[in-house]
DNA sequence: CCCCAGGCGTCCA
DNA sequence: TGGACGCATGGG
């Protein structure tokens, strides 16, 4: 089977299973970037005590956390874990974000040059970039996290190229509104729910996929 | 006690 | 270009 046909059968499946998932549902923008930046390496369950801390706080807001200290910040997320560190990459985000002239003049950008811009901050990668692509400026962007590349390469697609190979791919084989990000949402509802919770794959909508997920170890 | 989570930057060959 | 390592809390 063709590499593109692989895919669309695969996103199929799992559109068919899941549905469409509202990923960062009913979050505003600048909760979104927050929320993508303490996701690195962390738990979105350790992730939304931050959230809470902050949105109390009325701090999810980047003009807000602009203007505050890494010290202050810090014992704020600290449940999101790396907190000194992230602390530090938040603020210097949202500084360099809304100096920049916020999401309004991100959203003016070609995709390129607002990719460009984020990948320049300290703390944003390319997945981190690819979520705020997707998921904040709405552009059609495939995010590849450590997910999508253990289970793409279950499923034979592993020796294609690296990440940036797979991006591209899926981006010209996947099209319509949305697709996009309900490909990697729903990638990863298969890795951490499913087959995760289910370790004998019974009732996994992609078996093959799944048996072969929960039996590796690392990426 | 162990392992790992929706990564990233730095260092080193 | 690519691998090792530090960063740190909380859940299983």
């Amino acid at each position: 089977m063709r590499p593109e046909d692989l895919i669309i059968s695969t996103a199929s499946m799992l559109e068919k299973y899941y549905g469409y998932l509202n990923w960062w549902p009913g979050g505003s923008r600048d909760e979104i970037l927050i929320g993508a930046i303490l996701t690195q390496n962390t738990s979105w369950n350790n992730v939304e005590k931050s959230l809470s801390e902050l949105r109390k706080r009325g701090m999810l807001d980047i003009r807000v956390i602009a203007e505050t200290s890494d010290q202050v910040l810090s014992d704020l997320i600290r449940s999101s874990g790396f907190y000194r560190i992230k602390a530090a990459r938040l603020v210097s985000v949202c500084r360099s974000i809304a100096a920049a002239g916020g999401f309004e003049s991100l959203q003016k950008m070609t995709t390129w040059d607002a990719e460009k811009f984020l990948l320049a901050l300290k703390g944003i990668g390319e997945e981190t970039a690819e979520s705020i692509l997707c998921y904040i400026l709405d552009r059609e962007v495939f995010v590849v996290d450590k997910y999508t590349l253990r289970i793409f390469s279950r499923i034979g697609l592993g020796n294609i190229t690296q990440r940036n190979g797979i991006r591209s791919l899926v981006e010209m084989t996947i099209k319509g509104n949305g697709s996009l990000k309900n490909f990697h949402a729903t990638l990863v509802q298969l890795g951490k729910e499913h087959c995760r919770s289910r370790p004998d794959c019974d009732g996994c909508p992609l078996g093959r996929i799944c048996e072969c997920f929960q039996s590796v170890t690392s990426p």
